[in-house]
DNA sequence: ATTGATAATGAAAACCATTTTCAATAACAA
DNA sequence: TTGTTATTGAAAATGGTTTTCATTATCAAT
C-alpha cells in the first residue's frame, strides 16, 4: 500500500475528505488487471484491515464511478464488476466473455478499424437521433478454451 | 392474442407442455418492439389474466433465452430486460442507452462494416485464445434528446 | 498541536430482483 | 375420459445493493 494520499490530489470537487477506504480500493484496482465485484474487493481489504466495511466499499466504488477512475461493468452473473480506468488511449480495450465460467479476457485488437466505426457510428446517431453519445461497449461471448 | 398454439411447434426438445403462459409472454415479446423486464410483462398478462405469477414469467423467460427464441440483456437499470429474435438477418441490431432515463434505441446501420471487423475480430479471438465466439454485443450510451 | 464542524464510516436493517419450495393444477398421451 | 406428471402460483428464501443512523475521523481554523 503507498502512502494514503497518492491519489488525493484528483478531482477533488467530488469529495470534501479524502479517507483510507477511498485510497485502498482505488490502489487495489490500480495494481490488478482483474475485474472485481464489491465482495472480492472487500475480502481483499478486509484481510488487510479487518474494520472495512461492505458498505463503505459500495459507496466508495460508486463515487469513483462518478469521478471516472473506474469502469463499472456486468458479465450477467448477478453482481457489478469494476475496473480501473487507464489514462492512456492505449488503456483502452473490451471484453471477450466466457458464458459458462465468467472469465473474462481484455483484447484491443483492430483498435483503428473500430474507432472508424465507433466515430461514424456516432456521428450517424447524433444526426438521427440527437443522442449525445459518451462511451460504447463492445464484447464478445462464448465459451473459453478450458469450458467448450 | 393469438391461437395458444402458434409457437408452439417450435423447439419442442425444450419442453413437454406447451402453456397459456409460455405462449402469451412469447406473444407479446413478438408484438412489440420494446426491451421489457419481467415485471412489465407481469404487469400487462396480469390485466389479461390475472391468475398468472411473476414466478411463471421468470422461468418462461428463461426457457425462451434457452430456446434462442428471444435475447436476455441489461442496461444497468437493476433488472434484466428481453426482447424478441426475430429469426432473419435483418433484425440484427445494437442499442443505443441513455444513461439518464433509460431509454433504447435500435439500430442497424454500418451493418457491413461493422460484420467485418465482428468477422475479423472473431478469427483473430478462436485463434489466439482458443476461444469459440458465439455472439457478441454492441452498444453505445450517453444523453437522449430529452436528457442532454 | 488542538479543536470543532461535519463528511465519511460501519453495523444492522431494509430493499428489491430473482430463485427456490411445495402443494395444487392442467396438458396431453393413452 | 383418465392418469401421469410437467407446470404453475403463492409464499418464503436468497443475495446483491442501498438506506439508516449513531459513531468516528478528516482537515480547516485556531
Ligand atoms: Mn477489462
Ligand atoms: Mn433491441
Ligand atoms: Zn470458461
Ligand atoms: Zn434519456
Amino acid at each position: 500500500m503507498p502512502g494514503p494520499r497518492k491519489w488525493r490530489h484528483r478531482h477533488q470537487r467530488y469529495f470534501e475528505r479524502w479517507t483510507a477506504p477511498r485510497e485502498s480500493i482505488l490502489d487495489l484496482l490500480s495494481r490488478t488487471s482483474k475485474h472485481m465485484s464489491a465482495k472480492e474487493i472487500y475480502a481483499i481489504l478486509y484481510r488487510l484491515s479487518p474494520g472495512i466495511g461492505l458498505t463503505t466499499i459500495y459507496r466508495t466504488l460508486d463515487l469513483l464511478v462518478k469521478m471516472g477512475l473506474i469502469n463499472k461493468f456486468t458479465i450477467g452473473d448477478g453482481q457489478s464488476r469494476y475496473e480501473f480506468q487507464h489514462e492512456d488511449k492505449k488503456g483502452h480495450h473490451h471484453h471477450v466473455i466466457c458464458s459458462k465460467c465468467g472469465k473474462i479476457i481484455d483484447y484491443s485488437d483492430f483498435l483503428e478499424d473500430e474507432l472508424e466505426l465507433v466515430h461514424k457510428t456516432e456521428k450517424h446517431l447524433s444526426q438521427k437521433y440527437n443522442f449525445k453519445v459518451l462511451g460504447h461497449n463492445i464484447e464478445f461471448y462464448g465459451l473459453c478454451e478450458k469450458c467448450q
